[in-house]
DNA sequence: CTTCATATTGATAATCAATATCATGTATAA
DNA sequence: TTATACATGATATTGATTATCAATATGAAG
């Protein structure tokens, strides 16, 4: 395990680099799939399933299997470059988790459309009632259901 | 449908009188096998997954099937008996819901140990998002997780 | 540049939760 | 009781994810 010891140049480090460190601190290969499957990542600015992910991976490189990209994704998870969102409807979504703020999700139960906020009362909050039961905070799940406006004038008509 | 019209005695009716209205309500019937996964359900007081359910039914009639089990615990969730809880582990796990007051959940990531809380600075927080973005509520999950006091001692040693 | 131990791959099979199918059984209103 | 629509259990099926495994690629050392 190598320490990070220059903590100004982590902000100019990109996702690339990000994994690669996480690769090498675990003993495991930067290949060419794996770049691949980071890079099409990246390239999607909303939640995608493994799927989803897949038919993406595979227009740009047909060689690049499923499970390829189930193992990619988990480990950019582990590598804090994806994170799991929602999983509502069956299957995982992933989102960009690096020098991505933390939010929560706001979804609308007619149309999936997805608001993503943050709230600091609700963060106040939450750290209070952590305090109360005495736990220490390691992560939060918070998904607000709701119909949107456009959908509640739909409904209205 | 039919409409409940004496409000001062729903506290009165118990669980399975709920079930016989939401069946009588949608033409639905009342058999042995939904009275015998319902009576197993209350006598539980945790969270269950679809097949402790099951494996409970299953000791007092062995004769009750997996799939009936599945399309029961979905429609006591309908009739409101049943609520979703998490869902972390791969499984749907369900929790009473009639007379049992909304909660949320706070998980140690260490033993699993649940607590429930409710709270009101974060109910109105959230209200206000609600409110924020236009949409009209229809429910939520909100789920903590953090290290109990007792696996932080534990860590600590 | 070659070697070599080890990690990684894609194809496929397997798992796990949940649902669909379907012939048979059962509740309930007339 | 009798008709009819709903419910059942066994089983097959789906859909997402993971495990298996022989073949291949990586990267550190020589």
């Amino acid at each position: 395990m190598i320490l990070i010891i220059n903590m100004k140049n982590m902000d100019l480090r990109d996702e690339l680099a990000v994994l690669e460190d996480y690769l090498r601190d675990h003993d495991l290969k930067m290949t060419k799939p794996r770049q691949t499957v980071l890079e099409t990542f990246l390239a999607i600015e909303k939640h995608v399933t493994a799927e989803e992910l897949y038919n993406a991976v595979h227009a740009s490189d047909p060689s690049v299997g499923q499970a390829t990209v189930f193992r990619t994704i988990r480990l950019l998870e582990e590598a804090g470059l994806a994170r799991s969102a929602c999983r509502d409807d069956g299957a995982r979504s992933y989102e960009h988790a690096y020098r991505h703020a933390h939010h929560d999700h706001l979804r609308c139960v007619e149309c999936g459309a997805i608001v993503e906020f943050s709230d600091g009362a609700i963060e106040r909050a939450q750290a209070s009632v952590y305090r109360r039961f005495g736990y220490e905070p390691s992560g939060h799940h918070l998904e607000l259901e709701g119909l949107c406006p456009s959908c509640r004038a739909k409904k209205r008509a």
